[in-house]
RNA sequence: GGCGGCAUAGCCAAGUGGUAAGGCAAGGGUCUGCAAAACCCUCAUUCCCCGGUUCGAAUCCGGGUGCCGCCUCCA
């Protein structure tokens, strides 16, 4: 099948650009991780699930994707913490590298090929830093290092700002430290205090500043010079800025070839954030919602653009998935160990995979994939209740390969990889323990309405299923027998 | 103040010059003893407003209005 050109919106140019591999085949990706001081949120998982989408796609377009997400384990905040808590800072991050684990693994992000942590990155941090202070582009004060930004010519490149804004916006910031010669320098190495974790250095003891952790692990990892790197929006300026001033000074080459930024996650209006307080724990949404259907919220809207946390679009994407599932559950039960010969198939299946192909390629379109998702499924559907030809056979083979189709975009979507049998009763599960039915009492509701239904006593068997309606159960005869479900929240 | 983004149906959301994807909701139909599921049909002469360019604009340009973000820790 021949693929589309990938073309990737690049923060740098701020245009759309084709994705070519420094070396054929093969895409380094650096993904900024989580600062590990307290539970992730449904927006970093926001993030966190575009960039998981992102890299299964480029890995089913058969590029070798190398996969890089760090842990940033020693930082202010988490030094904060701990001392809140009487904690020891690397204690306190493991803990919460522990917890971030579990909540990727619920919510199926694939596991990057490298993890790599702060702490134990040190040494190539303070070499990167020696080369920037013989390079000249920073300098050592009083047990601490900065980066020495008006030396660099290209500061400020990815965001565009100006530094004369950045002095006079400046505000309150407490820009002035006497130990650096100009305000806007950077820490690249913190000397330190009592109680916070340190590192022997050419400069006395101390911990990396923030940004050039980044620099070191990305080198180490993908090399001086890689693909992609990615983050959140407000990464842009500092973070990443800084990173590439640090990068860049010491290495002579351009960090990356593309810069690319998600959008935030609102919460009613508002970004949601740690600081503002506002949030809500991804451990907390996945208590609630079924992770394939929050990974399909995700992917609605472009990854790029802004989202409203909404319970309305959660409902809606998880009635989405059950559609989906339950398709996928009939096409299954129609094809399962059945053999239907070779021969031509009905229509053209692999056109819906183009489709997501097309979009996906046109930087990353989740909406538009979705869009193809929808024609493979109706197509699905129609094949298996009302077939358009008589053909069994000929029915059975496509419908083989429009579920040959559906894996395929599961593979680069990272949908539908549970068992449809196993997802939809899991649904059901966690429906009956939130509204609190009583499973055995649907159970002889139903075997009652089977006799009244037998009995030919239809007043009997509507009252029965107008009474189990009232617990928000739906009864749904097939040839298979009956079956239930728990009715939608919403429309209820 | 500097920089950037967004505004498309009741709701969500693609689409960046060629005559408005998709989803949810809603209404009608097929199927069903009745339902559910599924399928079919209907649902924006119109894309925040005002000008302009063009044979042609939701898409480009100019000017407004509104919302949001970054410039300070933040995905």
């Amino acid at each position: 099948m021949a693929h589309p050109e990938i073309r990737v919106f690049n923060t740098m140019q701020q245009a759309k650009v084709p994705l070519t591999p420094i070396t054929p085949g093969k895409i380094g990706i650096y993904v900024c991780g989580p600062t590990v001081y307290s539970f992730v949120h449904i927006g970093n998982a926001r993030t966190f699930t575009s960039f998981d989408t992102i890299v299964r796609y480029l890995r089913f377009r058969g590029l070798e994707v190398r996969y890089v997400r760090n842990y940033t384990d020693v930082d202010d905040k988490i030094i904060k913490a701990a001392h809140e808590n009487g904690e020891d800072p690397i204690e306190l991050a493991a803990r919460f590298i522990r917890e971030f684990q579990a909540d990727a693994k619920a919510l199926h992000l694939l596991e990057p090929d490298v993890s790599p942590k702060v702490s134990e990155t040190i040494p190539e941090i303070i070499a990167i830093i020696e080369k920037l202070i013989a390079r000249g582009a920073a300098y050592a004060a009083g047990g601490d290092v900065y980066f020495e930004v008006r030396k660099y010519p290209g500061y400020l490149k990815l965001s565009k700002k100006h530094l004369d804004d950045l002095v006079s916006g400046a505000g309150e910031r407490e820009l002035v430290l006497e130990a650096k010669r100009d305000p806007l320098d950077f820490a690249l190495w913190k000397a330190a205090k009592p109680g916070e974790p340190s590192w022997d250095s050419p400069w006395g003891k101390g911990r990396p500043g923030w940004h050039i952790e980044c620099s070191a692990m990305s080198a180490k990892y993908l090399g001086e010079h890689f693909d992609l790197h990615g983050g959140g929006l407000d990464l842009i300026f500092p973070h990443h800025e800084n990173e590439i001033a640090q990068s860049e000074a010491a290495s002579g080459k351009t960090l990356c070839n593309c810069w690319m930024h998600g959008g935030f996650l609102d919460l009613e209006g508002a970004k949601m954030s740690k600081s503002l307080g506002n949030v809500v724990r991804l451990r907390d949404a996945l208590g609630q919602v079924d992770p394939e259907a929050l990974r399909y919220f995700f992917l609605t809207t472009h990854y790029r653009q802004a989202l409203s946390f909404s319970d309305k679009q959660l409902a809606d994407a998880e009635t989405r998935m059950e559609y989906f599932y339950e398709t996928l559950r009939k096409v299954d039960e129609r094809v399962t160990g059945k053999d239907f010969g070779k021969g031509a198939v009905h229509g053209e299946p692999e056109k819906f995979l183009r489709e997501l192909d097309e979009a996906m390629s046109d930087d990353f379109n989740f909406p538009g994939a979705l869009g193809a998702l929808s024609g493979l499924f109706n197509e699905m559907n129609q094949l298996t209740d009302k077939p358009p030809v008589k053909d069994k056979a000929l029915v059975g083979r496509s419908l083989v390969a429009l579920r040959d189709v559906a894996k395929k975009a599961s593979l680069a979507l990272g949908l539908f990889e549970d068992s449809p049998q196993d997802w939809l009763l899991r649904r059901r599960d966690r429906q009956v323990a939130r509204l609190g039915i009583d499973v055995k009492k649907v159970d002889e509701a139903i075997n009652a309405r089977h006799a009244a239904r037998a009995a030919k006593n239809f007043e009997e068997a509507d009252r029965i299923r107008a009474e189990l309606k009232g617990l928000r159960v739906e009864i749904m005869d097939t040839p298979a027998g009956t079956t239930w479900k728990v009715t939608s929240e919403l429309s209820a």
